[in-house]
This record gives structure tokens, C-alpha cells and sequence, in this order.
DNA sequence: AACTCTTTAGTCGCG
DNA sequence: CTAAAGAGTT
């Protein structure tokens, strides 16, 4: 019953799930955007006002989408297999796979992820003689990205300079050698997804009349070229719901444009939002210091978050001295948390930049506390594993010829740089695969030879195999067990491929098209799963990026410093503030009962110590809200004059004879650094860090210090 | 082809 | 500092 599916929802909620028509829904952190996403879901299909054909509801990221299906196949006695639920990279490869005739591709086309795409453009650079220090890979990788995000194909891109100029011949290059090679990258999935629509009125037509609802997920994350692909989708009458949140905006970076909410809302012809304000997470003292944050960007559509949980405990501050010491700080606190009964997985700690995982890992090994790292490499990203995967789409197309380059000497069968230089001159000549060339010299050589017999082999032998069984014997075939078995940290490498036998006949059993090229395209778009381990109970350590979406019961976000959070790199960037400023509201939303917040004096990065003032945006929680540890207060960081934005250091003045950072030497203690100022006048001490006796602080008035 | 040395860069990162 | 990639050596 659909009063049944309805029950227990807050009247903005009801409102979302039962809109009619197009509606955008912004769903503060917590709000419950997941719930109505489903339950409105379930209720189109309940009341029957959509069949579940009929339905597309997109995500980012696989859990997200992996998460919608679950809960929809709770509530719903229906067979979620043939939903177009899923991620946008997920449903435009559906797209072009079952007309990859109208998109130009071949029906086996591989997917290339980011570092097979780095790969690509390196070898193309290669070939085309391009001087790789003017043009470097990776900057040549992000501009084609870039440009396919925005929709732009080279012959679109407005080029003036030479040099923009040569990146887009580039680009031109990279997309013909993809063409001619039956590979698609990332941003070509939905770009010749896009394309294939919007060039095929027919097609296009279709899809339009089929799908009468259409859902997606962190609208705020969407590009321009995902927004163009969604409303090509949505026919005249097609209802859009989209939910987002623009105070979660955190992907600018990476072509997400925050722009698109106020876009689809005039282009829908909405009038208002739909708000949902009341957050089920977090005490009010949390949503407090968010909101409080929060208010201080300009470019926002308004809202703040409440709750009907109660006040819950102060917010924790804590200044540290440096970054051991605060790794110090966090791993005690989680001992007395745990010692009072807290599970290890309810804590997280946050960083903005993975390099601050180092110090917290080692006191975190020290004190012999588990923890698990998120991110990092993933499963199927692994070295050993897109070693196995080559020889599986050699034995499925022996003429990927970046399959073959990766793995024609991988393990070691004496084909060296000379060789190939051979092969790829004659097959650049002929213009066939590096595959012929080297069918051709077989004879000439022993090596080649050998590997040529072997993939012939590998693929007779699995020509009717199932899948899970190519997997084996693709792994077993290939010698990639028996050379890491001679190696010293081979023993990892040799479970992770036996894992992917195990990854195939998982693949095998889920999906509707076991086929190789169906998982190889799986493997692509999921690298992340199959990851061991999970479920131990461990402190959380991430980024506060990975942890969008995630909530917890005790969070720790440290290092607020100046420069650190915020990031000094956003700060030259238009818009960089800002985005830092979600970045802290998504930080602090993560917490549901307990909040530390902390910074150090100073810290090792990149070899080097760094001094930092505490983040403005410590400053921007109303003080009322928290709690200091520290005996005395901290010093307040004040906003620098403009022309100094960026500035880790303060200039000297009247009050502050030395920069902090500054050397310095005192009678009784000897050398040490100049670590903070307190105070005005009279009353103003200064606070010295000495090597041996650690911080103290001192009246400036008295306190005789010489500069060294 | 394997090994060693040097250089270099270093925010966040879904699919 | 430190990991990774490129260059140079054996």
C-alpha cells in the first residue's frame, strides 16, 4: 500500500517524493536524500504511474547506485536486473553497447580508465615526435578530459596561442588513434553517448517516450555535458527530479558546475526548491557551527539545517604543536572513546590532503589501534591484475594493441625495446596491429615467437569457455603466477589473482551478459570493488572528499591550518574559498554525536616544516559551541591584508617583534622557534618552541630573546 | 634486460 | 621527505 511506503516521511519529503512532474529537491546533509529518492521510486511504480522500464534514475559513483537497487528491491517485490538505474558512466556504455552501430564503435569497444588513457596519450606523443617536457602527458591528458566534459570536440575548441593550438591537433590525434583502435575513454563514454543522441532524432525520440521519470543523484555534481546528456534523454513529457545540494559542492575541480541547479530550474520553469531542512544525524550543536560556516559563502540558494535531536555535547578544539602531536592527541582520545565502549568504525579521521594520513597512520600503528586507509589503489587497478586483464583481451582480440604492449614482455621473454621499435615500424607502414607485425616476424624471432604461440594458444583454449573459467586459465596461461612467485612481494600480487577468478564467476552469476568484454567493461567502471577487508572494525581514515555521503558517530578533522585547510592552491583559484568552505561543511556534517576539531602549529610537509595559523574557518564556529582542550586559548587567526592573501606568514610589527617561524634565542632554554602571539599590549605573551623542553609561553614585555 | 642513480613534483579524485 | 618516473650504467 502506498500509505504504507509514505508512512513516516516529514511533509518536505512527502512533498519531494509525491511531486508532480519536474521538481529539483535540495537536500541538506542528512536530510534523508536517499530515502526519498527511493520512496519516490517505489511510489511511481506503486501507483502505477510510471512501468519500471520506463524509469532511469542515475548516480555518480556504483555504491550510491548499488544502494538505490537494495533498498528498491526491499520495497518493491520487483526485479531490479533490468532497471536503468546506475551511474552516468554505467548507462552510457548500456547506451552505446546496444547501438554501437548509430555511435560508430565496435560492439566489443574496451573502456579505457585514466591511467590506460595516460598510456595512450604517451605512446601517441611517442609516435608523433612530440617534445614531451613542452607537452607533458598529463597535461595533455587533463586538456582532451576537459574538453570532452564541456562537450567541445578539438574541431570546437577555440585555440589561439600556438601552444593551445598544438594541445588541440593533439586531441584530434588522441581521438583518431582511439577510433582506430576500438577504445573509448571516460569522458568519451558520455560524450558519444551524448552525441549518439543528439545527431539521431529517432533514437533520440524513442528513449524520450520511453522514459516518463527520470532521477538523479547529486545533481550538484553534474557537468554541463552530463546535463545536456539528461535533458536529452527528458522528452517533452519526461518528469526531471532532480536532488542536490549546493552547500556539498565540492567537484568544481573536476568539471562539476553547481550552475546547473539554477539552470534546470529555469529551464523546468520552477518557481521554488523543494527544501528538506531537518536533518536526522547530527546533534544541533554540529549543525550550528555547519550552518554558521556555511553563511559565509555568497553564491548559495539558502537554507540551514535543523534538528529536533537535542544540543548534544560541545565541539572538541585542539591545538597542537605539531603534526606528531596532534596524531598524538587523536590516537588518545579514540583510546578513551573506546575504552567508554565505542566501536573502532564509529570514529573517522579527516584530512584535507592524503599526505596528513602518514602521522596519524604511524601513531595509530604505534598505539597498536586498527585502522583502515580509504582510497588508494583499487582492485582492479592493480598492476598484476591489468596484466591478467591484457591477456584476457588478447585472447578475446589479439589487435588491442595496448593490451599487447603491455603485456608482449610482462613476464620477461626477451622482447626489448629494439624489437618493438621493429614491430611498430612495420605496423604504422602496413597499417595493421602490432599483433600482425609481430605474427609476421615470428620467424625471426624466438621471443616473439614464443608469445605469439602463447596467446594463440590462450585463445583457442578459452574460445568456449565460460567466463570464470577464461579468467583461470588466463591467469594460469599467462605466467604471471609463476613470475611473482620468484618475487620477494609477489605473495600479495598471487592472491589478488586468484581474487579475480573469484571476481569473474561473482561477475558471472550477477549479470544478465556474462560475457569477457561485459566484464572487462565492468572492470572498468567498478575498479573499486572486491577490496578485502572491510567490514574489520577499524578507525576510518580519508579524505574529507572520500568521505561525501558517509556518516560517523565521532569525527576528527584535523589540520585547519591556513594554507592546509583551506588549501593554499584553492585560494588562487576564482571560487576557491568557497568550494574550501563546503569542503569544512561536509566535514562537519559527517559527525553524528561527537565533533573533534584540530590543528597544529606546525608540520612536517615535504620535508620541510611548516608554520601555520589556525584555519579561518575554526574562527567562523560561533564560540559558544566549543570547547577548548588546550589550557589557553589559542591564538585567533585574522584575516591578512589583501595583498597578502596566501601569506603563511605574518609580517612583524610593533606587537610582534619576531614572524613566527622565526629563530630565536632564550636565556635559560637555548635556541627555539617563535610558534604564536597572544594577547595585546602589556598583556601580550609570545610562545617559543625549544627542542628539548617543548612549548612555553612568555610575557613579551619581560621575556629577554635574541634573534639568531 | 636488469639495476642503480637522479630528478622531480607534491590538493581533492567518481567512472 | 618520498614515491615514482626517467636516464644512465653494466
Amino acid at each position: 500500500m502506498s500509505s504504507n511506503l509514505l508512512g513516516g516521511l516529514n511533509p518536505d519529503q512527502l512533498a519531494a517524493v509525491t511531486a508532480p512532474g519536474s521538481a529539483l529537491v535540495l537536500a541538506g546533509a542528512g536530510s534523508g536524500k536517499t530515502r526519498v529518492l527511493t520512496t519516490r521510486i517505489a511510489w511511481l511504480i506503486q501507483t502505477a504511474q510510471v512501468s519500471p522500464m520506463g524509469l532511469l534514475a542515475v548516480t555518480f559513483t556504483n555504491k550510491a547506485a548499488k544502494e538505490m537497487l537494495t533498498r528498491l528491491s526491499a520495497m518493491l517485490p520487483i526485479n531490479t536486473r533490468g532497471l536503468w538505474v546506475g551511474t552516468f558512466h554505467g548507462l552510457c556504455n548500456r547506451l552505446l553497447r546496444a547501438h554501437h552501430r548509430d555511435a560508430g564503435l565496435p560492439q566489443q569497444f574496451q573502456i579505457l580508465d585514466a591511467a590506460d588513457q595516460l598510456a595512450a596519450v604517451k605512446r601517441l606523443l611517442k609516435v608523433l615526435n612530440v617534445d614531451t617536457d613542452k607537452y607533458e602527458p598529463r597535461k595533455v591528458q587533463a586538456f582532451i578530459n576537459q574538453n570532452k566534459e564541456a562537450g567541445q570536440r578539438a574541431d570546437k575548441v577555440e585555440a589561439w596561442d600556438p601552444y593551445s593550438r598544438r594541445l588541440t591537433e593533439l586531441f584530434a590525434e588522441y581521438d583518431a588513434q582511439c577510433n582506430r583502435e576500438g577504445v573509448v575513454d571516460f569522458a568519451e563514454l558520455l560524450l558519444r553517448s551524448y552525441e549518439l543522441l543528439a545527431r539521431n532524432a529517432l533514437l533520440r525520440e524513442h528513449y524520450q517516450t520511453r522514459f516518463r521519470h527520470i532521477l538523479v543523484d547529486e545533481f550538484q555534481d553534474t557537468s554541463k555535458l552530463q546535463y545536456a546528456w539528461l535533458k536529452l534523454l527528458a522528452g517533452p513529457d519526461t518528469a526531471l527530479f532532480a536532488v542536490g545540494d549546493d552547500d556539498q559542492s565540492i567537484y568544481a575541480f573536476r568539471g562539476a558546475d553547481v550552475g546547473n541547479m539554477g539552470v534546470f530550474m529555469r529551464d523546468m520553469g520552477l518557481a521554488e526548491p523543494i527544501k528538506l531542512t531537518q536533518n536526522y544525524r547530527s546533534y544541533s550543536t554540529i549543525l550550528d557551527a555547519a550552518n554558521a560556516v556555511i553563511s559565509g559563502n555568497e553564491n548559495r540558494l539558502g537554507k540551514d539545517l535543523w534538528t529536533d535531536a537535542g544540543v548534544g555535547e560541545p565541539i572538541r578544539r585542539y591545538q597542537a604543536s605539531d603534526d606528531r602531536e596532534e596524531a598524538g592527541f587523536v590516537v588518545e582520545a579514540i583510546r578513551d572513546l573506546h575504552r567508554d565502549g565505542l566501536d573502532y568504525s564509529d570514529v573517522a579521521v579527516l584530512y584535507r590532503a592524503n599526505a596528513q594520513s602518514r602521522a596519524i597512520e604511524h601513531a595509530l600503528f604505534t598505539a597498536g589501534l586498527p585502522y583502515r586507509v580509504y582510497g588508494g589503489q583499487r582492485f582492479f587497478e592493480r598492476a598484476e591484475i591489468k596484466h591478467a586483464l591484457a591477456y584476457l583481451r588478447l585472447a578475446a582480440n589479439p589487435e588491442d594493441d595496448n593490451a599487447f604492449l603491455r603485456v608482449v614482455n610482462f613476464p620477461t621473454r626477451g622482447i626489448g625495446a629494439r624489437t618493438l621499435e621493429t614491430l611498430d615500424a612495420a605496423a604504422r607502414q602496413g597499417g595493421f596491429s602490432l599483433w600482425q607485425a609481430a605474427c609476421a616476424d615470428a620467424g625471426k624471432h624466438k621471443g616473439l615467437a614464443g608469445f605469439v604461440r602463447l596467446i594463440e594458444g590462450l585463445r583457442a583454449e578459452t574460445a568456449n569457455l565460460p567466463l570464470p573459467e577464461v579468467a583461470e586459465v588466463g591467469v594460469e596461461r599467462s605466467g604471471l603466477l609463476g613470475h611473482y612467485r620468484t618475487e620477494k612481494e609477489g605473495e600479495r600480487r598471487i592472491e589478488n589473482l586468484n581474487e579475480l577468478t573469484n571476481a569473474a564467476s561473482a561477475f558471472a552469476s550477477e549479470s544478465d551478459d556474462p560475457s569477457l568484454t561485459a566484464f572487462l567493461a565492468h572492470a572498468a567502471l567498478e575498479a573499486g570493488d572486491y577490496e578485502a577487508g572491510a567490514s574489520a572494525s577499524a578507525v576510518q581514515l580519508m579524505t574529507v572528499h572520500a568521505a561525501k555521503g558517509l556518516e560517523f558517530h565521532t569525527v576528527f578533522i584535523t589540520g585547519l591550518e591556513e594554507g592546509l585547510f583551506p588549501h593554499e592552491n584553492a585560494l588562487n583559484e576564482a571560487g576557491g574559498l568557497e568550494e574550501e568552505r563546503r569542503l569544512m561543511y561536509v566535514a562537519l556534517t559527517r559527525a553524528r554525536r561527537r565533533l573533534f576539531i584540530s590543528h597544529a602549529e606546525q608540520r612536517m610537509l615535504h620535508g620541510q616544516l611548516r608554520y601555520g595559523l589556525p584555519s579561518r574557518f575554526l574562527e567562523e564556529i560561533p564560540a559558544a559551541l566549543v570547547q577548548s582542550l588546550n589550557r589557553r586559548p589559542s591564538p585567533a587567526y585574522t584575516a591578512p591584508a589583501a595583498a597578502s592573501v596566501g601569506v603563511r606568514v605574518p609580517q612583524p610589527s610593533r606587537d610582534l617583534p619576531y614572524q613566527i617561524g622565526a629563530r630565536v634565542s632564550h636565556p635559560r632554554y637555548g635556541e627555539g622557534v617563535v610558534c604564536g602571539y597572544q594577547g595585546r599590549g602589556a598583556e601580550a605573551e609570545i610562545l617559543v618552541g625549544f627542542p628539548k623542553v617543548g612549548d612555553k609561553w612568555f610575557i613579551l614585555d619581560y621575556v629577554k630573546l635574541t634573534a639568531c
